[in-house]
DNA sequence: TATGAATGAGGGTTCATTCAT
DNA sequence: TATGAATGAACCCTCATTCAT
C-alpha cells in the first residue's frame, strides 16, 4: 500500500507547504519535488498525475479533520455542545496550521470545475458530520423539528467557511478561535432578537 | 467614455457564455471574441487585457446585484423584510441567469489570488448592503443589540453562498428561489427549537 | 508631388523623434502619428507602409548629409583639405542633432536585411563624394597612386562611422568634432611612426 | 556546467545557421530547435530565454575569434606583423565560415539595444587585443608616440567591420584574405602619397 | 525504486494596415 | 484629404509527464 510509504506523506507535506508558499498556479511538480527531497519523476511512482497529489492532500487533511472532530464531538452529550466544539475544533485546526488554512481556504479553490468535484466529494465525509449532530438535535427535541438538515448544513457549513476565509484574507490577523462561541450563537438563535433581551 | 460603446457590453456577455460553458481555463481570449462576433485585437480596444475582462465581467455583474437589490430593499419597511428581499433576490438572479450563476459560484472563484483580491474589493459594495440592513436592525431592535455585524455578515453571506454554490454543483436540478423562506429563517432564528414556535 | 507638402516633412520629423526617444522596434505607426499631430491613417496617404517611412527618413537626412557636405568640400583645393572638412562636417552634423545621430547610428541599423540593402543604396551617394576626393587626390598626387578606391573608401567611411558609433554609444559624453584633426592625421598618415617624428 | 554539454553546442550552431539563412527576425525558436534536432523546450534547459541564445552565439564565437587571434598575433615580433596577422585571420574565419560572417555582419546588429549593449560588453574582449597591439607598437617606436590608442583603435576596428560588411553585402563575391595585404597598408600609412618614404 | 533530461502542446498580446465615413 | 476603429496573424515560454538508465 502506497499511502504508508513514508514518501506518500512526505510529498503531501511538501506540496502543502509549496502550495501555501506559493500559490496554487505556482506549485509546480518539481518544486514539489524539490521540497520533498525526491526527483520528479518520483511523485509519479505514488501518485497517478498532478491532480492526484492535490486531491490527496484534500482526502488526507480532511481525514484528519473528521477524526479529530468525530473524538471532539464524542465526549459531547447534547448537540448543541457538539456544534460547539466542531466549530471551535474547526477554527483550531486551521489556526494552528496557517499553511493548512491557506492551502484549504484560499488556494486549492483555484482548481478547475473537474477537482472541484472530486474534492466536494471527500467533502462530503466532513458535512455528514454535521448531518449526524443536526439529526441528533432534532431527535433530542433541540433542534427545531422542521429544520431542513441540508439547508441547515448549508448555513453552518458556510458560515465556518466564509468566517474562516475572511480570516486568511485578513492574514490571520485577529483570532479565529475566540469567534466560536458568537459564531455557535449565531448557528443557535440566529440575528434575531429573543424575547427577553428585546422586550 | 469606453464602457458605454455597445461592443464593450458585447464582449462581457460573451465572456460570461464562454466561462460558463468552457469553464475558467479554457475561455481563452479568441474563445471569447469569436462568441461576440469581434477579432481578438478588438478585445484589446475595450479592455487592457485578459484579468481586465474577467474583472470587469464581475464588477458589471455585481454593480447590477447590488443595483436590482438596493431597489427592492428599499421598498420594505423592517430589518427582517429586508434582508428577505436580499435573499430572495440573490436568489433570484441566480436562478434567471444561470450562466452568471455557473461564472460567479464556481468557475471565477479559480482566478488567482492577485484577481481574488480584486474581486474581494468589488464584493465589498455588496457586503455593504448587508452591513447596512444589519446595524438597520439593531437600531429598530429587531436584531440583537451585541450582534457582530462582521460575524453576522459572514453568516449571512456564507450560507448564501454556499447554498448557491451547492445549487450548481446540483446543476440547478431544484429551486434555488423556493429555499429563501427557509434560508431567512436560519437565519434570523438559528438551528435551536424556539418554545413557542416549534409548538 | 507629396513630398514638398507640408505633412511629409512633419511625419519624417515625427519619426526622428520617436525613433530616438523610443528606439526602433518601439517605434510604432501609431506614435509616429501622434507626434506628427496626424491619424495613423494620413501616413499611409504619404508614404507606401511603414518601411517607406522609414526609408524615407534616411533618405530625407543623407541628402541633407551631402548637400551640406559637397557645399562645404568645393571651397576647398587639397584633397586633404576637402577630406578634412567632410570628416569635420559629418561629425558636426551629428553633433547638432543628436537625435538624428542615434537614429542613424544605433537605431536604424536594427532594420532587416531588405531594408539595410535598400538603405546601403541610398548611402552610395555618400560614398560617391569620397570617392571623388579620393580619385581627385591620386590626380592631384596628393594620394598615393597605388591606392584601391573602394579600399580607401571603407577605411574612411569606416573609422568616421565607428568613431561616430562610440561616441554614441557613450552618450555623446565628449566632443566629437574635435576628434576630426586626429582622425585625419590617422586616415592620412596611418599608425606608423613617420621618420622624422619618430627620431 | 551546462556549457559543455554536447547540446548547448548543437544549438548554438542551429542558432547560427537558422539566423543567417532566415534573418534575424525571423529566427524563430521553434526553426533553431528543428534544426538542432532537439523539442522546443529542450533550448530552455541550456539557456534562460530566447536573448540568451543569440548573446551567447555571439560570446562562443567572439571566444574563438579571440582565441585563434591570439594564437596567431604571439608568434610574431613586431606590431605591425601583428596587425597583419590579426587582419588576416579576422578575413580569414569570416571566410572560412560564411554563415558566420552573415551572422555576426549583418543580423546581430539588428537586435535591440538591450542586446546590442550586452554584445558591445563582449566585443571589448576583442577590441582590448587591439589596444594591446597598438600599445606595444608605441613601446617599441614602431607607432607614433602620439597616437590615440581608443581613436586608432576604432580606426582600424572600423575599417575591418566595414570592409567585411560590404564583402558580406556583396555576397561573398570576391576574396576578404586577399585583401588583407592593402587594408594593412592603409592602416599602417594612410592615404597619403609618401613620395621618398616608398622608395 | 529512483532519477532527471527531454518532450511539445498551447495562448495572450501587439501592431501594421485597411476602409467606411 | 483625413480619420481611427477594427482586423488577425504570429511566437516565446512553461511545465506536466515520460522513459532510458
Amino acid at each position: 500500500m502506497r499511502r504508508n510509504k513514508p514518501k506518500y506523506k512526505q510529498i503531501i507535506e511538501a506540496a502543502v507547504v509549496v502550495i501555501a508558499e506559493n500559490g496554487y498556479h505556482q506549485a509546480q511538480i518539481s518544486k514539489i519535488a524539490r521540497q520533498a527531497g525526491v526527483a520528479d519523476g518520483t511523485i509519479y511512482l505514488y501518485f497517478k498525475n498532478k491532480e492526484d497529489v492535490l486531491l490527496s492532500v484534500f482526502r488526507e487533511k480532511m481525514a484528519m479533520f473528521v477524526e479529530k472532530i468525530n473524538e471532539a464531538i464524542a465526549e459531547k452529550e447534547t448537540a448543541a455542545d457538539k456544534l460547539f466544539v466542531m466549530i471551535e475544533n474547526h477554527f483550531r485546526i486551521l489556526s494552528e496550521d496557517k499553511n493548512l488554512a491557506i492551502v484549504t481556504q484560499l488556494e486549492l479553490r483555484q482548481s478547475d470545475k473537474q477537482l472541484r468535484y472530486k474534492i466536494n466529494e471527500v467533502l462530503k465525509d466532513y458535512l455528514q458530520v454535521l448531518d449526524h449532530i443536526l439529526e441528533y438535535g432534532k431527535e433530542q427535541g433541540e433542534f427545531s423539528a422542521g429544520l431542513d438538515t441540508r439547508l441547515a448544513r448549508q448555513m453552518i457549513f458556510g458560515t465556518m467557511d466564509e468566517t474562516a476565509t475572511t480570516w486568511v484574507l485578513n492574514e490571520h490577523k485577529y483570532d479565529l478561535i475566540s469567534l466560536a462561541p458568537q459564531v455557535h450563537g449565531l448557528i443557535l438563535h440566529g440575528c434575531k432578537a429573543n424575547g427577553k433581551l428585546s422586550k
